[in-house]
DNA sequence: ACCTGAACACCGTTCAAGT
DNA sequence: ACCTGAACACCGTTCAAGT
């Protein structure tokens, strides 16, 4: 117990100020969450906050503990190392896009690294069963990395920023795709993420582990 | 002639504006340029800026306008489609680590597309050279963009944080790399960017064009 | 142990007023 | 056409003072 006398309010908890800056957090990102604005939420006076959490720089750093905290396990799928790490990738992906603000309040922290770890301690098992060792393998497990976080920032970011300046039709159709109206369709109508990381995962883990793109190592072989 | 009377000092100009923020933004970022500091820096009231520039965000679109537009052309080198896709993307990155500031900042204002046009524009012949038609010519170009910019925000990220929170040693030794003390070497010591770079965009490049991974065109057989 | 208001040192921006 | 100071509405944070 918390050692409290009889009150009935049970005054502000660390606890209550974590849960009500993640909301506002959730709903209009890190950029909106306001020690002003937060005490006015919590119905109390902006210093108390300080109190519990010591400024709004730690305040934010708890938050994104506990949301990395809270991501689930990822689970390799697929019969073969390059299918598995492309499942890792894109489990990874999901789990990223649905916290929208996480990776980039991670990315200002430098948390990158550590977020990150249970997805590469997955990684070096499959890229270790696809027979990688040493430096090639924590390469291997770099570069997916790379390419995972990357690809979400980016993708992230064109969602935040839907109006692209130049019309992005006009942008592409007078270019170098001369004689080719199908690539110049697909490049003005803009990329489709999902399909796009998928292409591009895939792509990187059959370049850099060292069995053919498709091999099976167990079971029937395919008909 | 601007039709000034014979005044000595020409007063300000939105050219000696856009001229000390591009300073002070390439000292300290652009975290740093506040109006009040560049006012002084200028010995001008702040409120003179405003008249020239309008206001802080299209100061800044202009500073990040003129710096992309400065950036110079890529020329692909190299015997191969696959390999002068290569020598774009590293083309591409350094001219981004010399202006340390501009990818995030495009990223910010959402002009991340009409800044990568002209490697766009080069990535395109390279794929069309390579046999590539359509919309995997199109998805092939831009997942090589995606990657390289992904890639460039990550590297830009972990040089701006360098103290990685849990010591980046103690959190890979302990991990899976169970039997292969080399691998746990190799990932305590911290990716070496250049090389990692090199390695993914070689290994996406093959992946997704669809000769093999060093088919010459033209010219000699290799020996 | 917890909460409070006042105060400080910053911001970006507007506006009426000057020349 | 260009510059100015005053003022507004915000920030995060500190601190002495309350209970």
């Amino acid at each position: 117990m918390t050692g409290s006398s009889g009150s009935v309010r049970p005054s502000l908890t660390r606890e209550q100020v974590l849960a009500t800056a993640a909301a506002l957090v959730k709903q209009h990102g890190p950029g909106a969450l306001t020690m002003r604005k937060l005490a006015a939420e919590l119905g109390t006076a902006v210093t108390s906050i300080y109190w519990h959490v010591g400024n709004r720089e730690s305040l934010l750093e708890a938050l994104v503990e506990r949301t990395v905290a809270e991501l689930g396990a990822l689970t390799p799928r697929g019969a073969t190392p390059a299918r598995r790490v492309v499942s890792v990738a894109r489990a990874l992906r999901r789990q990223l896009l649905d916290h929208p603000h996480l990776i980039a309040m991670v990315h200002e922290r430098g948390l990158t690294e550590r977020m990150f770890q249970p997805a590469a301690q997955a990684l070096v098992r499959e890229v270790h069963a696809a027979g990688l060792r040493g430096a090639p393998a924590a390469q291997a497990v770099r570069a997916v990395l790379f390419q995972v976080v990357g690809f979400v920032l980016v993708e992230r970011n064109r969602a935040r920023a839907p109006a692209q300046h130049p019309g992005e039709q006009e942008l592409w159709d007078v270019p170098a795709a001369e004689h080719d109206p199908a690539l110049a369709r697909a490049l003005a109508r803009g990329p489709r993420p999902e399909q796009l990381f998928t292409v591009s995962v895939r792509a990187l883990a059959d370049g850099l582990l060292p069995t053919g793109p498709d091999r099976r190592e167990a079971g029937p072989p395919p008909r």
